[in-house]
DNA sequence: TAGGATCTTGAAACCGGTTTCAGCTCAACT
DNA sequence: AGTTGAGCTGAAACCGGTTTCAAGATCCTA
């Protein structure tokens, strides 16, 4: 069995000699072009079967100037950003919807300096034929990266102060302004907000429907409570909250993460959850589940903005030109508000 | 500035003539190649600065036959795989040990009978220099595909049934004994466990560490309860545990899923964990810390995996032989044990 | 049956690099 | 002066495909 395998692989130059053709003629039979006689076509068929041909993806690069890969590049200053559940899912989606083309992903963490400079690389070389970019912050060097190479990109999420072209995008501010009403109409009315890092656009649009529905409802709207998007930074958040508003009676968390801090903190301080103080997050990652209480948060659908950044790339290969999507949010009330 | 851009990326051959030298020579120059002299290195060096030149990657690699990329292939039945924080983390490993390196990351998701197909396409047409591996059963297609690949393959854990030439792996057995270990030493005599996916190299390798701490201490192993590898897996599978082993005091789970799965349903039966029953996880997932009480657990260095599978596949790369590669585990002590 | 129109065909150019190798220069040694 | 050898150099081959284009074959139509 595999000692009649040819120890190099097989060139385009024998099966052509093999199916008595040119290299010329075998390639178009192999991509089915047209221009190839029945006969010569078949021929060059049985002459891939018999010597187990696969085309060399990188010669066919070179010469169609398409390398077939496409990159999602992940931008930030933190190398464990890519840990976040986020990630993950809107890895499997773009995964799914690569799958029914023949693009392979190349996955660029760029949240380091070298990170960035290797994306840069990696564009500048002409290693990919299209940008996938998640990045929060607008003065992220991955953003000028991206822009600056001659190449389609899309956004997933729009990085503060950019308004790319192309970009898939959650409705973080109606998701917010839900969250809040929610709240408001199960009468709350000191309603506080951990707002998230500054400076990044889903912190800005969460807190920006935060307001709207309060103001809305006649309500004054406190000051966002910076923090980091994880655990801990809603941790600390809710301490200063309880500090400076000892009387709050909700708080509206702008993601998962943190509201689960501002949780723990909350019972830690002798607060009941949702009684005394309810809590609302946003993203409804995995972890919305495993909180005591489970959490009411608004979903985002990260899988399908996966998908959808694919589709948008595609089309932008296709010398096509997407208009912007924006994905809706919806409520998930489970126990915590 | 944009506009004296030229509208096509400067070539090798460009480069050579504004330098005044042959392709050959300009070529040697930007790969730092010796015979060259210094006078010719340095117009080189001006013309690819002036010209802002970067050498095309796919070109480079049709010539040298190396792609400069490799893969990572997670391969399973279920699409939703990837979204297991465990990978993650690997990811996280594996993207900081590339950055000392020229290679890039492609991520092939193998978790259905068409991403298989698409991770042997990827293969076959040397779309990468080397492989690595994240498969549990040893049946998994994904498997044969690889290793009939003639190219460097390194495993992430090991497939049951398959004892591959290149591996890293964490050391199951060990951090299973341990865990049981210590379930015994506090008092534990009736210690069932929830055992995971059969057929999987994990599920069997913790089963075996959990069978000889028990049998050690001259206990009764109970026959490892299966389960799916998650939440919900781990929730119904200690509900046939309550059932046919109604005294149990202590469970052991295979991961930190399903004991949270596990604890969950201990306390909807009114059985306070761990006062009436403790649970020991597996693997240290940031699940563990969100779960009450927080889960005693064995910690699992899934970070340094990626990174030592890099450097094992790297060392293949470069014509060395590496050996098999077991890390240390190491039990976690929390809340719930 | 002559004169297009339409298909097929393969030689050769091309994609953009690397590498081999023969020829050349020049210093050192006998 | 004659050899030897080390260091540079660039023409050309090569990596493995795709695509252009001129020529040849085939088929219609008048």
């Amino acid at each position: 069995m595999a000692t009649d395998m040819p120890p190099q692989q097989p060139t385009l130059s024998e099966v052509a000699e093999r199916a008595g053709v040119s290299r010329a003629v075998a390639s178009r039979a192999i991509n089915d072009a047209p221009n190839v006689s029945r006969a010569k076509r078949e021929a060059v068929r049985r002459a891939v079967r018999e010597l187990g041909y696969t085309p060399n993806r990188t010669a066919r690069a070179l010469a169609t100037r398409r390398t077939g890969t496409v990159v999602l590049a992940i931008s930030g200053d933190d190398p464990e950003l890519f840990a976040d559940p986020f990630f993950a899912q809107a890895v499997v989606g773009i995964s799914a919807a690569l799958e029914e083309t023949s693009l392979h992903l190349i996955l660029c963490l760029a949240t380091t300096a070298h990170g960035q400079q290797r994306l840069k690389s990696l564009l500048d070389t002409r290693g990919v034929d299209g940008v996938m970019l998640m990045a929060m912050r607008g003065d992220d060097p991955a953003v000028r990266i991206a822009l600056a190479a001659t190449l389609p990109v899309v956004f997933g999420g729009r990085p503060l102060c950019v308004e790319p072209e192309f970009y898939v995008d959650a409705d973080n501010i109606g998701g917010a302004r839900r969250a809040t009403e929610h709240l408001i109409r199960t009468g709350r009315t000191r309603i506080a907000t951990i707002g998230g890092l500054p400076d990044t656009e889903v912190a800005e649009a969460r807190c920006r429907g935060y307001r709207e529905a309060m103001t809305m409802a006649g309500l004054e709207p406190y000051p966002p409570e910076p923090a980091d998007f994880n655990e801990s930074g809603g941790a600390a958040a809710m301490h200063r909250l309880l500090e400076s508003h000892p009387d709050l009676d909700a708080v509206f968390a702008a993601n998962d993460n943190m509201a689960a801090g501002a949780v723990r903190v909350l019972r830690e301080a002798g607060r009941s959850v949702p009684k005394d103080v309810a809590v609302v997050g946003f993203d409804d990652l995995p972890i919305a589940c495993q909180t005591t209480p489970q959490l009411t948060t608004v979903h985002q659908p990260i899988r399908a903005m996966g998908e959808e950044m694919v589709r948008m790339l595609i089309a932008l290969l296709a010398g096509r030109r997407p208009t912007p999507l924006i994905l809706p949010t919806r409520l998930v009330v489970r126990d915590s508000a």
